[in-house]
DNA sequence: ATAGGGTTAG
């Protein structure tokens, strides 16, 4: 055997030992042979492009991209290597570089192969411009009868939010398959479209057109939100039918499904039916003790999980969390904060943006910020978690300030910010600031959006400027004004003494067919309560009664009472609480003893205070306005004894909180 | 070698 043909059987050997190695994902043995290519002088082109292909599977883009770079000339075979590599493992910038420069520095032209990866890339990163770009390329191209390649740009345009573009390619395409109807399913789910989700799948069925896995896993979700239940069911016959009931996936959607339904006894069928359960399992079936509200079940769940042995992911832990915000439960928050830490989930961003609002929910936004220091700062959600906290706290200044540093990061505000940071403006009141904001709205075009409308609108109000406010409302279209917006304007008003126009936008509004709700009676019966129309006020409070689609909540009282009673009409007050149909609250009883300290009423003001001295012993407040009752009336024994009992709770009560480590749990 | 599916935070 001569040196050449030697050199020829060895790269042969190693090539065969690369495919192996890539195979098995051996990235020790990689290393090795690639050190012994280089050090025995065998590392040809060939060889070189084993190598990358064996890296990029162990999942060593560096070295795969190294030696792709070292390539003299790239095969499309490599260029589509490489980006499938890139885009498998979520590195869709450098997908579309590469992209890039192969195409334009000419080097190769791309095949069906090649689109698919690419329009995975900039689904994902929402580019749709340039998606548009490279569709063009796919059409001059001639690759528009390829269903790899038109599935996957259909699924680009529903991916960067594009339904109609979506649908048109659908439309247009050659020969959909069953693969571009799934693909309908899931695009018009993922845009808010469950309605039209659901008419894809009904005409998949009554065309009798092929189903499979990916179909029924597309619309079982869709069939949890809008709440079919019937529908969900057929699809379960289906499932028995076909046989896909092994299928984790289809178990789960199933089990979700039927728990979003509300029927738990079929989702626990499924569940206990299951040999086999993964963490999305256990999540799906935690999200359902959450959603009735049981966290000691949900927590219960956890630990029958990690003794299955299977780990909670960053969804778990961002559904527990939420949860207890939701309902205050710092104890359990804090717990489940070491646990992500233990489980190396702490610097999720999905876990991270749940514990900053978890926090702030619990009132403990200090901790929040804690959390905060510690994120990335690359993405808009936890930016827009701490503005939303800060709004929950009522730290409007801390929420300006933050949006500034989020503007000098480079990060780009989107809709949800601006809905968290609005409200600071309001609370803020300060003219100047909310004038700047509204001109950088009209510049980015967002107010249209109703919502930010409506919170420009709140803005002005609460900033004192009524007109300003009045002429934005007056600039939007009747049939845009809805029932936020009529609130808004009704509390506006309301807030600045203005009843009787609060009342007459209030009749305009149920003129224009709006119906009010429970919190457009709650603006009004405030408005009427802060200019003493008191019997405006009554027969508003008693259309609502009669109302049966509204049920008058305890703020509803807390208006009324303190209507009647800062007019004088003490009695009338306290008839109303004795008809209350649950347990006033502090509130409620709150209003009745303001009254009592205007109207000097001994005997109303003590039986309020016994009920706010029980629910909430630890509030000085309540004992101050009692004291000062007993005093205007000269009792100058029993305002002592109270303030005495001030005393007293001051000196118990704690020290304001200290800031306690989180890290250390 | 290439396309579609399950839990989810602001």
């Amino acid at each position: 055997m001569n040196g050449q043909s030697l050199v020829l059987s060895k790269g042969k050997q190693y090539k065969s030992l690369l495919k192996h190695y890539a195979a098995t994902k051996a990235l020790t043995k990689t290393t090795q042979l690639h050190a012994l290519a280089i050090t025995s002088g065998l590392l040809s082109p060939h060889l070189r492009s084993s190598l990358s292909l064996s890296y990029a599977n162990c999942g060593h883009l560096k070295n795969a991209r190294k030696l792709f770079d070292e390539m003299p000339q790239p095969t499309l075979f490599s260029y589509n290597m490489m980006l499938k590599t890139y885009a498998q493992h979520g590195f869709y910038l450098q997908t579309l570089n590469l992209f890039v420069e192969m195409v334009n520095l000419g080097k190769c032209r791309a095949d069906n192969y090649t689109y698919p990866f690419v329009f995975k890339a900039v689904g994902e990163e929402k580019l749709v411009i340039f998606g548009g770009v490279v569709h063009a390329r796919v059409l001059t191209g001639g690759f528009e009868k390829d269903s790899f390649v038109m599935n996957s740009l259909l699924t680009m345009y529903m991916n960067c939010g594009e339904k109609e573009e979506g649908r048109k390619i659908f439309d247009t395409m050659w020969e959909p398959n069953v693969v571009s109807w799934n693909s309908m399913i899931s695009g018009y789910f993922k845009n808010g479209c469950s309605k039209e989700a659901l008419g894809v799948f009904n005409k998949m069925m009554d065309d009798g057109l092929e189903t499979d896995c990916a179909t029924v896993v597309s619309v079982l979700p869709v069939c949890g939100f809008l709440k079919e239940l019937e529908v969900g069911r057929r699809v379960y016959e289906l499932v028995k039918e076909k046989g896909w009931g092994k299928e984790m996936m289809v178990r789960n959607a199933l089990v979700d499904m039927f728990a979003k339904c509300g029927s738990m006894k079929e989702a626990r069928f499924i569940f206990d039916g299951m040999v086999e359960r993964d963490v999305v399992t256990w999540t799906s079936l935690i999200n359902v003790c959450i959603l009735n509200g049981d966290m000691r079940a949900a927590l219960r769940l956890c630990l029958l999980m990690v003794l299955e042995g299977v780990r909670p992911n960053s969804v778990t832990l961002a559904s527990l969390l939420s949860a207890c915000g939701e309902s205050k439960n710092l104890m359990d928050g804090r717990c489940l904060h070491g646990w992500a830490t233990r489980q190396r989930l702490e610097y999720s961003v999905m876990v991270e943006t749940s514990l900053i609002d978890m926090y702030a929910k619990c009132n403990r936004v200090d901790l929040s910020f804690l959390v905060f220091k510690n994120t990335s700062k690359k993405n808009t959600v936890p930016w827009n978690a701490i503005l939303s906290g800060c709004i929950h706290n009522r730290l409007g200044k801390e929420a300006v300030k933050l949006f500034k540093e989020m503007l000098i990061e480079g990060m780009k505000p989107n809709a949800a910010t601006l809905k968290s940071l609005l409200p600071a403006y309001a609370i803020c009141a300060d003219m100047q600031q909310a004038t700047n904001m509204h001109s950088y709205l009209l510049r980015s075009g967002l107010v249209s959006n109703n919502e930010i409308g409506t919170a420009v609108v709140d803005i002005y109000s609460k900033c004192g400027s009524l007109e300003s406010a009045h002429k934005i409302f007056n600039g939007i279209p009747n049939e845009n004004k809805d029932i936020y917006l009529w609130s808004v304007m009704i509390a506006g008003y309301g807030g600045h003494g203005h009843g009787e126009i609060a009342v007459s936008l209030f009749k305009q509004m149920v003129r224009a067919g709006v119906k009010p709700n429970e919190v457009t009676f709650t603006s009004v019966l405030h408005a009427c309560s802060h200019a003493g129309l008191v019997d405006e006020g009554l027969d508003l409070f008693k259309l609502m009664l009669r109302n049966h689609q509204i049920s008058p909540q305890a703020d509803h009282y807390t208006c009324i009472v303190d209507l009647l009673g800062r007019s004088g009409r003490l009695d009338e007050a306290y008839d109303i609480i004795k008809t209350m149909p649950f347990a006033p609250t502090h509130a409620v009883w709150g209003a009745l003893l303001g009254a009592c300290v205007i109207h000097e009423n001994v005997e109303l003001g003590e039986l309020a205070a016994k009920w706010l001295f029980e629910l909430e012993p630890e509030n000085t407040g309540n004992y101050v306005l009692m004291a000062k009752i007993y005093s205007a009336v000269g009792r100058w024994k029993d305002a002592e004894n109270i303030r005495h009992i001030v005393n007293e709770i001051g000196l118990r009560k704690a020290p304001a909180h200290s800031l306690i480590e989180v890290r250390n749990m």
